[in-house]
DNA sequence: TTATAATAGTTGCAAATGCAATTGTTTCAG
DNA sequence: CTGAAACAATTGCATTTGCAACTATTATAA
């Protein structure tokens, strides 16, 4: 039996639980910067992902943000209530939609941009610059084979 | 205007997607595995957290969970009604509930817990064994300043 | 001592989100 | 060409979760 279990983790249960902390702490800090905006940071990555000049179809944003394609067609009916983006069909495929950015969307987007960034820079501001390019390479190799291992047995959301 | 905002994202910002594409693959990762035990990620969190012997208090997993206390409220509800844990009030504070393990709840937690970290090596595992110490302290020190930086303008959660 | 404030836990409610099923469109095998 | 399979988006439904309000208990101050 495993006494102590809360002692003796492993250096994988340890990058499990700091990761979990991390993402918890890291999206109540955005709700506190994007309440002020009537954001939620769900709509504040749609806000920054979507190319304002010809759009992005739901489906891409619902692989980029790792997302149920569900919860991105009620993520952009929100959006596009509140004249943030709006809906164009795809011309060359009669079944997709493009969304795009209006020109508050990307106005809002610009501003908000710079209070999360400035957010940002005090958060991580503890790191040093080699620290901070250190840790997204390692995050990024991270990131890959949880991807990698992910897809090996399905695919990550909305699997049907 | 911030153009293709796609491709000039600072470190910060790097970080900020990174580290939200990371849970949110382990996450979907961890319902693979526990799944087969009839466990969400949030009840093995509890799983692993509670001491089998004096139990923890609701109010102590709402802190390390970083989640509202309702939610631990009804987690603990849940897994009481599966015989996992059971609530004993606490004798020296009667407003005060101390949550412990059960058998059944120890045994599932030990089997559990090996196929998890069995799974974990493999999605970590493209790491060496200095890289994943290195991620360790980096990201420590990224979660003490988040917790920081959250603190100075309020709780984290469940704030009245 | 007593009234007020703080605390632990619970409950109601609304919002977010994943999964399954559905609709309309395209692709491809025969 | 035609029917079957694949695909994009949407909708219904159930689950999870945070916030606010509430109850019961303890701590504090006058």
């Amino acid at each position: 039996m495993l006494d102590n279990i809360n002692k003796l983790c492993t250096p994988a249960h340890r990058h499990y639980r700091l990761i979990h902390d991390i993402y918890v702490l890291l999206d109540a800090g955005d709700r506190n910067i994007l309440r002020q905006f009537d954001l939620t940071s769900s709509q504040y990555r749609v806000l920054v992902l979507l190319d304002p000049i010809q759009g992005e179809r739901l489906m891409t944003l619902s692989d980029w943000m790792l997302c149920a394609r569900s919860t991105v067609t009620r993520l952009i009916d929100q959006m596009e209530a509140a004249n943030l983006v709006c809906r164009v069909g795809d011309p060359e495929d009669r079944r997709a939609q493009r969304v795009a950015l209006t020109p508050q969307g990307v106005a809002l987007r610009d501003k908000v941009y710079e209070a999360h960034e400035n957010s940002l820079l005090t958060r991580f501001g503890n790191l040093t610059k080699a620290e901070q390019e250190l840790l997204i390479s390692l995050l990024e190799k991270v990131r890959s084979n949880l991807h990698l291992t992910l897809g090996e047995s399905e695919e990550v959301l909305d699997s049907e």
